[in-house]
DNA sequence: TTTTCGCCAAACAGATCTGTCTGTATGAAT
DNA sequence: ATTCATACAGACAGATCTGTTTGGCGAAAA
């Protein structure tokens, strides 16, 4: 069964993730989930036993595309670690450019449930972890003084490029938080 | 009748803002609100004709509500602009650090919305308006060879502190985005 | 062939949602 | 004393929510 088959779970999953990323979670119903994917409601709850467990399900394949997407493109760009770690900004445009940009799935979710949801801060911690590994080991290998700096000075430069974006709709505070990284970096 | 006052249009208004700031605005009910306000649900309809319509109400007040606190503590601050500027990360700390910090109410409902809502987006430029005017007038005062660059790296700085700081729970990163217009200002 | 499995459609339960309506009580203004 | 505004309690309507259940259909496996 390839990679993009037609199951009836993963055109659950496609729909939700559209539902959910482009009207948000709680407004999002599991009626109009199983109508847009065409398929019975009791399929739904044989793959996935809750809402929540879908959300669950949604954020994890969403966050693995994305990083896939993300380090795709990062691996097309050659260079020192100081220029791919600058460059990590133009791909963040690209992705603001994107007409259906709606932000980051991972902050949108936290945002949006309870102060006190350990449950998603962790799937985003989860995320992070990634891209943040990534971003130290650049560091190390430019003889950086201080990789976890970097990588917390990366960690706002991101999250206010992406909410800067998101709440304005101007993909270009992409640009604003790479002079910043930049200027920081040398 | 007093700033105070504990009229049941004040109470809905607090009622309604500390449950929607705490668990989202699509995940508390009227009847909730009206509960915890101790009033009739007829008073709330008699005073907001719909939830949207308190929604509105609620960013209003807690719009303004923030920023006379904000400003407040930055006209206890002295200094030269460049100073000024650099103590709003210092300010932001102390607001991250309110063990009821919750993130910003404007970045909440619109990561919560549907991709495309105007309206909360227009509330949340006429809240940032504010903040970024006084912005603007220090990196003039100072001599600024770009002012609205300025007021744009300071959004990046302060949504991404925001964020991360709500993300993680750490409100350090305040000081992260500090260090970051600091290095770029002088 | 018979069993098994996944999926479908649709009804159903029970709760909750927004918003309306009726009727009553209180208190201030006329 | 009468009127008016405001707020109360609570029932109500109608829709929608999550989740369960029932029964049937077709294909693959036994």
């Amino acid at each position: 069964m390839g990679r993009n088959s037609n199951t009836p779970r993963d055109r659950l999953l496609n729909a939700a993730t559209e539902l959910f990323c482009h009207n948000g979670f709680a407004a999002t119903g599991v009626d109009t989930i199983v109508h847009r994917a065409g398929t019975a409601k009791s399929t739904l709850y044989a793959h996935f036993k809750s809402k929540e467990n879908l959300i669950d399900a949604v954020l994890t394949r969403e966050g693995q595309a994305w990083r896939d997407w993300f380090f795709a493109r990062l691996n097309a760009t050659p260079g020192t670690p100081a220029h791919k770690l600058t460059a990590v900004f133009d791909i963040l445009e690209e992705w603001f450019c994107d007409p259906e940009f709606y932000g980051c799935p991972f902050i949108n979710a936290i945002s949006e449930a309870s102060s006190g949801n350990e449950r998603l801060r962790a799937a985003a911690a989860a995320h992070k972890l990634h891209t943040n590994l990534w971003m130290k080991a650049q560091a190390l290998e430019m003889g950086h003084p201080d990789p976890d700096a970097l990588v917390r000075d990366m960690t706002v430069l991101i999250d206010g490029a992406i909410v800067a974006a998101q709440v304005s709709g101007d993909p270009s505070f992409a640009r604003t938080a790479k002079q910043l990284i930049a200027h920081s970096l040398p």
